[in-house]
DNA sequence: CTGTTAGCGCATTCAC
DNA sequence: GTGAATGCGCTAACAG
């Protein structure tokens, strides 16, 4: 082995080194400047065929992998979108981040992610953070969020898509069903089955506008059908978990003319369903218990759930398309996109 | 309004504009120099209490976001953690992800997701893709991946865990219960019972390691007990949809003499039972039915579903930690993590 | 405790 | 079709 100072020729064997080649060290060894091998990659149209595949097969060999740090700092673009969430570990939320990655990630963009456990004050720090990565969009679960937020997003001219719920005057762009209108389809699907007195079960400490929007369409059908509104229940639990079905228990003491329960998820209903048939609560025939969301799950329980099904992954895939067209400046499209919902009546109301 | 070049006094009320103020900018305005301001928001300690307040007071007021790319690029950390699941749309992979963000987040790091789709191919393209963005740490799921892949990762000097399966000698580091250790308890506790002809079924053209080392564990209690190896199963369904359940069916017509199905999941197992009961084949009395990995439904469908609990969300959280005490330099814990499992017999088998 | 100098690795703008 | 100069916004290392 002769020592001698690098040479192109050991550059070209770099493979074996750390993956810190850099787009210089590539173009020393291919014989052209830092700007060709630039262009090979980001650009190949403006460059010879022949230099590209030249310059590629190189790079190649050398391991490179192109700074993107540098890369983004330099161009303005950053090729990474901000999705936010209140949690992944509750599959709705995680189908929608997979309907999203789903579109952005073949389209070469990566997805930052950031969880608010549904607090919107986590939800602008998360924003202030993805601004700082320079992301070049931002994906927001829900429309009621800080006018802080809104205002530095506003600000900072960065695309914004709001999921999972309608929203015909979004501050940017927006994607979802109507969750106002569930709740009301759901309540008059009720009535209709002769239910007249309604509790609604929503959780405490969330800032989720989606369950009041839903609790909202309820308190309108029952008003227009003449019916007391619906008694308004919260419960701590996680939603996700499915626990907190005792809640049922609780509302028949109190309220014993109640006779039909919604809940705010779907899971927790399930535990409701299952808590009523241990303790001996007849369901349908007592108590009615419904929910919104669908799953395996509250299909397959006895009795099986009467909820409403949401068409999820499309929010997120809806979502990364809205945003794609806005990253690639055809802005014809609407910046609202209505998805629908569907009443599947089962056996539980 | 006087039309004068811009001043101290102006950037100073800078906080309408744009969010692209610079770190210079607020120098400028504070009367120091631009490291001062650097230092006040990385390195507070090391600046006067004094001056800390006045720069702080005075980049809040211009809305000044720090620009992380410039940031990571001057000083090789990026404060971004990459994780790479198969699916998020698995609630199980969700919540994996979900501890470690839960770890990660409050520790100042960012998580950058991606999706292998259950393929090695695709892991290995994201671990370029991160590298490219030059993530401080990469979390990967499960034990099996492409050698160019580990290759590139090790001469990368990127901190990594591999999450959800054990590995008592992980490339880097691993946290995980050993699947091949729950199949093969699993497999005793249903020879106990009296099961003697078994079915395993996994899922066609996913690169999942766990699932064979479940089946592997399986085979070899089968081995030990004198016991024909059980018949292979694979179906095309997506894990996590509940569909295939139906199976059962082909197998039963196949080998009638099979008494036993352990599924390489849980959902599907649910859906199986729930076929089972619906074409009414007796479980367990006909046929014993039993899974990997728990949920609500998995308890709560009749029968209840006996199968292997794991840590899920630990895997994350502990992922998470060994990447933490990585990055801040106390290797003096150990390299490899074994959580546990737990066998929840209940009344499918 | 604070400032100066010198890059980090790449892409943009203009030349040729 | 290719290259040279310049700067993206920030921080490391050293100086004072």
């Amino acid at each position: 082995m002769v020592d001698h100072p690098s040479s192109d020729a050991e550059a070209a064997h770099a493979e074996v080194e750390l993956s810190t080649v850099r787009l210089q060290e590539v173009a020393e060894a291919a014989g052209v400047s830092t700007i060709t091998v630039s262009r090979c990659i980001n650009n190949p149209a403006r460059v010879s065929e022949k230099t590209r595949e030249h310059v590629l097969k190189i790079a190649n060999r050398m391991g490179y992998i192109p700074n993107r740090l540098a890369s983004s700092l330099a161009s303005a673009r950053s090729m990474v979108i901000g999705v936010v969430v209140p949690t992944i570990a509750n599959p709705i939320h995680g189908m929608v981040l997979q309907g999203a990655a789903d579109i952005l990630e073949p389209a070469g963009y990566q997805v930052l992610l950031g969880n608010s456990h549904f607090s919107k004050q986590s939800e602008f720090e998360l924003v202030r953070t993805f601004l700082g990565h320079r992301v070049d969009g931002i994906l927001l679960t829900g429309r009621d969020h800080l006018e802080e937020c809104l205002d530095l997003l506003a600000r900072s001219r960065t695309p914004m898509v709001e999921m999972f719920d309608y929203n015909p005057e979004p501050s940017d762009m927006a994607v979802g069903s109507s969750n106002f209108d569930a709740g009301a389809s759901l309540g008059q699907y009720l009535i209709a089955r002769g239910r007249r007195q309604f509790a609604y079960v929503g959780h405490t400490g969330l800032d989720d506008s989606r369950m009041i929007a839903r609790l909202q369409g309820l308190i309108k059908v029952c008003e227009a059908a003449g019916l007391a509104p619906p008694r308004h229940y919260e419960i701590s639990s996680d939603p996700g978990t499915g626990t907190g079905g005792e809640v049922v228990g609780t509302i028949l003491r109190d309220v014993p003319e109640i006779d039909a329960v919604v809940f705010a998820g779907h899971q927790v209903a399930v535990g409701a369903i299952r808590y009523s048939v241990d303790v001996g609560i007849a369901v349908p025939q007592r108590l009615a218990i419904a929910g919104f969301g669908d799953s395996p799950i509250a299909k397959w329980i006895t009795p099986s759930l009467t909820t409403v099904r949401f068409p999820v992954r499309e929010n997120g895939i809806e979502a990364g398309k809205l945003m794609l067209w806005r990253l690639q400046g055809k802005q014809c499209k609407q910046r609202s996109i209505r998805l629908g919902f569907e009443i599947l009546g089962r056996d539980s109301a």
